[in-house]
RNA sequence: CGCGGGAUGGAGCAGCCCGGUAGCUCGUCAGGCUCAUAACCUGAAGGUCGUAGGUUCAAAUCCUACUCCCGCAC
């Protein structure tokens, strides 16, 4: 086994975990965790640490959240752990030149797809969203841009028409996990040289929107369904149906479906027959094969359909 | 104290406003029909109506507290 090195790990969200447990559980001496401080979230504006945060905090690992790292303290916090690199995985904050630069074999960071497409926050929702049949994860040198560094090693998977941004994400992470391992140690003993990106093929992949969430039936049966899929289970693509007789319109949110023919004069939004299958703007049409109604709980279409009617003819919008 | 919705047999819901022996669709089991079936017919099992109190002759239904879930916002 390689030596264990002196690690900083920057991380946040669900993704990162995994890939801090494989660190931990490889032997390098984990001397600090960065992580996005506690925040308002959830149902009652509770305070909310951090998905990494409460992992570290549970095996008793140092974690610091500061607000950004650009003030001089902070920066001379990080430099004075004397570290051997620092691994970074959607830690979420921008790490200046005197971050970088502090620890012996730079930062390291993991990023969830093929780069230089996807740059940026949300590379698993977009590169879904888009209809991308590979993506991956890779890790890479940090550098001052967004995520422009040489890339040390990469692991491919397939995106499957069956796929969610959940599903992807999970695999990923599992991907993340072991790649960090075997990357860091490649970093270490010069078994891996960062390659440089390609210059062509540049994409970003920014932050998901309000906007990029409602679902618009005049689209393309393959776009809409691969926005149901890429924003599912979260935040998720939603849509308004008003059931026969009720005057407000229900929210309902898209999980999961399936990319199906239409008929050649359905108008976009119309349901084709009784098990949720949605016309489109293309002649082409979306099975719902997962949703959820406002209160409950993510259904399976056929428990949907039984305690909510939405026969043929209805109309999303 | 951010706003709002919800918790009813295995699943999804109705009933609650106007208290009075729990209903619907589906599933499960048994039997029947059929060349056959996830189809159809008949029957059966299965519920402390989220928890704890309170009001009442009587509470799923009214009141109070609590737990958990969901949407918005963040």
């Amino acid at each position: 086994m390689t030596s264990s090195l002196r690690i900083a790990f920057m991380g946040s969200p669900d993704f990162a975990v995994p890939v801090l447990a494989a660190l931990a559980e490889a032997g390098h001496e984990i001397a600090c965790v960065y992580s996005q401080p506690p925040r308002p979230a959830g149902r009652g504006k509770k305070l909310r640490p951090t998905p990494v945060h409460q992992w570290a905090d549970a095996e008793g690992l140092e974690v610091r959240t500061p607000r950004s790292l650009k003030q001089a303290p902070e920066q001379d916090a990080f430099a004075a752990l004397k570290l051997d690199a620092a691994v970074v995985v959607a830690y979420g904050l921008i790490l200046p030149q005197e971050v970088l630069d502090a620890p012996r074999l730079g930062c390291m960071n993991m990023h969830a797809s093929l780069l230089p497409r996807w740059r940026g926050a949300a590379p698993i929702h977009r590169a879904i969203m888009a209809g991308d049949e590979m993506t991956g994860v890779q890790a890479m040198m940090m550098e001052a841009g967004l995520d422009t560094g040489p890339v040390l090693a990469t692991e491919q998977t397939r995106i499957f028409p069956f796929d969610t941004t959940g599903s992807v994400h999970d695999r990923l992470a599992g991907l993340a996990a072991d790649l960090a391992v075997t990357s860091l140690a490649g970093l270490a003993d010069g078994g891996l040289i960062p390659q440089a990106q390609s210059e062509d093929g540049v994409t970003y992949a920014h932050k998901v929107t309000a906007e990029d969430q409602r679902i618009d039936w005049t689209r393309s049966a393959d776009e809409v369904d691969c926005q149901i899929r890429g924003l599912s289970p979260f935040p998720s693509a939603w849509f308004h149906y008003t059931p026969d007789g009720d005057a407000s319109p229900l929210r309902m949110k898209a999980l999961m479906s399936r990319r199906e023919d239409g008929v050649p004069d359905a108008a976009p939004g119309e349901l084709l027959d009784n098990e949720l299958l949605v016309q489109c703007g293309d002649g082409g049409a979306v099975r719902l094969l997962k949703a959820q109604k406002p209160g409950s709980k993510a259904m399976e279409a056929a428990d949907l359909l039984r305690g909510l009617s939405i026969p043929a003819g209805a109309k999303f919008e």
